[in-house]
RNA sequence: GGCGGAGUAGCCAAGUGGUAAGGCAGGGCUCUGCAAAAGCCCCAUUCGUCGGUUCGAUUCCGACCUCCGCCUCCA
């Protein structure tokens, strides 16, 4: 089976054919982070699904390269650079830090180029400057510059190609009405917007005075630049699909005007929002986690991953604490079966088991089928168990099971649990705890076992002897 | 109002025109000094509701109900 994957564009599950020749390269953009806070793990489980595709498409043997824009220069930024009297790069290279390092504690790939909005003016005047040429793009008696849909669609464009638009049905937005009256039409949609006192320092010279870049076109920039007039992949939030990735379409083959039959992105994938309490986990709702605020509650960026990954991208996902608090024990049983393999195979060394791998890439292949693949995963768990407990695994069997799992682990990126510092009070308890049992004494060691539960450590008796584990 | 998505056991969640994967929780047993871990067994005659097509529908069609998202900054 070849690998399939949904495309916005045509609402269908498709054969995913990248556009290198060879077959081998691939060109993979996702929107990424607009830089004014603390991001919460809605967002991150976007970042978490744009991860698990990248390395599902390394793991078929794929070259990826993957770009994720950060949007450093928007709205919302400017007014908080203003009030805090700090400069746009001390304001956004602290968020910026702070994200990445989510980005990691989620163990998500880091992306071959981070590029920013901030970096790429050049870019982007000179896409805003095709635009103009082409009469698709007009400066307001506001100074600001818009983009034409009605022109877009005279040079035989078609606006609509994420979602299906009927502008008489819409509900235009009172601010939409009130705050750009100097757009010809509603739909059109700000390219570079001119200066006003409330930007503040936060400004570029443009052949059209001083200003800024609109929100989109930095995308169109930035991708374009760094991956080609025409590409594979762009991935975002579900959120994005209209208007932000329908206006990057827009301004991208406007000012491209690619020959026919070609287009600025073969395939567009949108992840699912999360939801808490049943509603969409936004800012304005406040109804949002931080990765730190879980990280507080004492679950890792492993357990946060993995509660992530279990839900289908195109999902809705309802999350709850409850459900973070099943995912760990779920991945605990995953971890104690390998840490049995990993404990037999010792230094051997053997190519994987079939298996796993296959089943694996049989469910991933249908469009990223997650809860098919743990399927295979869990059924894999309890088979390798039953081996472990009839004894029927040696150290190179063990080792080709361990293998099999390496590899599916590459595309989840769970990796290791954390190896367990015993700090030395907890050693002395379980070597008191083991002596008061060699002397029968069973109520002392019952005694000792509660001690060490208090610590946080659950003492487990072994063939080997007795083993401790974080609880 | 327009557009899109979804309703499967206590919870989460796959799936198929031929009779329901997996995880969590729960119950019983084995192992254990007792536990833990692991194993074995049990846990949806039923897939929002009502019709239709069919030999047969949870799966296709229609209507309805409910929920969610987008249409406005937003992953």
């Amino acid at each position: 089976m070849a690998l399939q994957l949904f495309n916005t564009l045509t609402r269908k599950v498709e054969r995913f054919i990248p556009l290198d020749p060879a077959g081998r390269h691939v060109g993979m953009y996702c929107c990424g982070p607009t830089v004014h806070d603390f991001a919460h793990i809605g967002n991150f489980r976007t970042f978490v699904f744009t991860d698990l595709l990248r390395r599902y498409l390394e793991f078929r043997g794929l070259d990826v390269l993957h770009v994720m824009n950060i949007t450093d220069v928007e709205d919302k930024i400017i007014k908080r650079v203003h009030q805090q009297q700090t400069t746009l790069k001390d304001y956004t290279g602290k968020y910026e830090a702070e994200f990445l390092k989510d980005f990691d504690a989620l163990q998500c790939k880091r992306p071959h180029i981070l590029p920013h909005a901030t970096e790429h003016i050049p870019e982007i005047i000179a896409l805003i400057e095709k635009l103009l040429a082409r009469g698709i793009a007009y400066q307001a008696a506001d100074g600001s510059v818009y983009f034409s849909i009605e022109k877009y669609r005279g040079c035989g464009c078609k606006y609509g190609q994420l979602v299906n638009l009927n502008f008489d049905g819409m509900r235009v937005g009172d601010r939409v009405a009130s705050d750009e009256y100097e757009k010809e039409s509603v739909a059109d949609f700000a390219l570079w917007k001119q200066r006003v006192p409330e930007d503040g320092t936060v400004f570029w010279r443009s052949p059209w005075g001083e200003g800024r870049p609109g929100w989109h076109i930095e995308c169109s920039a930035m991708s374009i630049k760094h991956l080609g007039e025409s590409f594979d992949l762009h991935l975002g939030g579900e959120d994005l699909m209209f208007p932000h990735h329908e206006d990057e379409i827009a301004q991208s083959e406007g000012a491209l005007n690619l020959p026919a039959g070609r287009r600025f992105v073969e395939h567009w994938m949108h992840g699912s929002h999360l939801l808490v309490e049943g509603k969409k986990m936004s800012k304005s709702l406040g109804n949002f986690f931080t990765l730190r605020d879980l990280l507080a509650k004492g679950f890792s960026g492993r357990e946060i991953r993995y509660l992530l990954l279990t839900a289908h991208y195109r999902a809705q996902f309802n999350f709850t604490l409850d459900g973070l608090a099943a995912a760990r024990v779920a991945l605990a049983r995953i971890d104690e079966c390998v840490g049995k393999l990993r404990e037999l195979a010792g230094a051997a060394s053997m190519p994987p088991g079939p298996e796993l791998p296959l089943q694996f890439t049989k469910a991933m292949d249908d469009d990223l089928n997650v809860s098919a693949a743990w399927g295979a995963v869990f059924d894999w768990v309890t088979e390798t168990n039953k081996k472990l407990a009839a004894g029927q695994l040696k150290g190179p069997q063990a080792a080709a099971a361990l293998e099999a799992w390496k590899r599916v682990d590459e595309v989840f990126g769970l990796g290791s649990p954390p190896s367990d510092d015993v700090p030395p009070e907890v050693l002395a308890l379980v070597e008191e705890r083991q002596a008061a049992r060699k002397a029968k004494d069973f109520k002392r060691s019952d005694v000792v076992r509660d001690q060490l539960k208090a610590l946080g450590w659950v003492v487990e008796d072994t063939a080997k002897g007795p083993r401790v584990k974080r609880i």
